[in-house]
DNA sequence: AATCGTCGCAACCGCATGATT
DNA sequence: GAATCATGCGGTTGCGACGAT
């Protein structure tokens, strides 16, 4: 793409244009259109010069992430996936807050949108169990419960689809293949998630199809309920992160049919937005009760 | 129907870093 | 090597949508 000598507007004159007043807010659609036309001419890059340029009366930042985060014909919108908010929470564990690069590695979302999806969805349930979401406590629950029943849920969509379907050899997220990252202690490659003997969770090459929605927006609850029960139990290190793993947990003596109809949270399909469904808060509860 | 509070997301801001002059 | 410019990143904010009262 040429993106040289784009200077169309002399230095003098475009400063003379910076005085003019450069929109802010919401894009119009006229402005998008005008952006895209742009960049499927000219290419992307020289922000500032581009947007003077496609007669945009933004700036270069502006437009970039205009474009970055919205326009660009590869970027995906909608509900993060199981798949996705796995690696997130997997990606984050690692890195931290290092959202481009978690970004990375989810084909089609950007940094911005994990970002916020981190913000709205994580740290808020970190807030209901008022802890940090940098705190051990916090960290705990997402490896030993919050994950594990990530991959489950994943596995039983698997299920659920591979019956109907020829089984796909690489993992996939809408249209775009997921890539796991090379440096992941398991390898690299299309993985698919599964439960391990020694690990919450793994990932390993095989078939897989997105399982989609977004599990803590669909679930049960009300978020006071919630905070509430949090409030009342104090999460240690997972003893015996065995019982977590992923497919097992029904073992441990429960019956989550009978659960299921003797709990009030599951009255309350609300839509709210949280980590756990009411197996995972029952199996939590009992997982401290034998703690404590 | 009106008001209020909350949520989610797009966009902005400041800073750091790299590239160019 | 210094100055300037461009780009990228992470944190924060503003606002529309929506549900509750």
């Amino acid at each position: 793409m040429d993106v040289q000598g784009r200077d169309c507007v002399p230095k003098a004159q475009s400063s003379e244009e910076d005085q003019m007043e450069l929109r802010r807010g919401p894009w119009t659609v006229e402005e998008d259109f005008k952006l895209i036309d742009y960049i499927a001419t000219h290419g992307e890059g020289r922000w500032n010069s581009l947007a003077r340029c496609a007669g945009l009366k933004r700036t270069g930042k502006s437009c970039r992430l205009r474009w970055l985060n919205y326009l660009r014909p590869d970027v995906r919108h909608g509900n993060i996936t199981l798949e996705e908010q796995l690696l997130i929470l997997e990606l984050h564990s690692r890195w931290g807050n290092r959202w481009s690069k978690i970004a990375q590695h989810l084909p089609g979302r950007t940094d911005n949108e994990i970002k916020n999806y981190w913000r709205t969805r994580v740290q808020k349930h970190a807030k209901q169990l008022k802890c940090d979401v940098s705190s051990k406590q916090f960290k705990d629950t997402m490896r030993y419960l919050w994950m594990p029943r990530l991959v489950e849920r994943i596995q039983a969509a698997n299920a659920a689809s591979s019956t109907s379907t020829a089984a796909v050899t690489t993992a996939v997220v809408g249209t775009e293949p997921m890539v796991f990252p090379d440096d992941h202690h398991l390898g690299g490659g299309a993985q698919q998630v599964t439960s391990s003997s020694n690990n919450n969770y793994t990932l390993e090459n095989s078939s897989t199809t997105a399982a989609s929605s977004d599990s803590f927006g669909t679930q049960v609850s009300p978020v006071s309920d919630f905070a509430d029960y949090y409030s009342n139990i104090s999460i240690n290190h997972n003893p015996n992160p065995n019982c977590f793993e992923a497919g097992n947990y029904h073992n441990n003596g429960l019956d989550f049919q009978c659960l299921e109809q003797n709990n009030p949270w599951l009255d309350t399909v609300d839509g709210s937005d949280n980590i756990f469904d009411a197996e995972d808060l029952y199996f939590l509860q009992q997982q401290f009760n034998f703690n404590m």
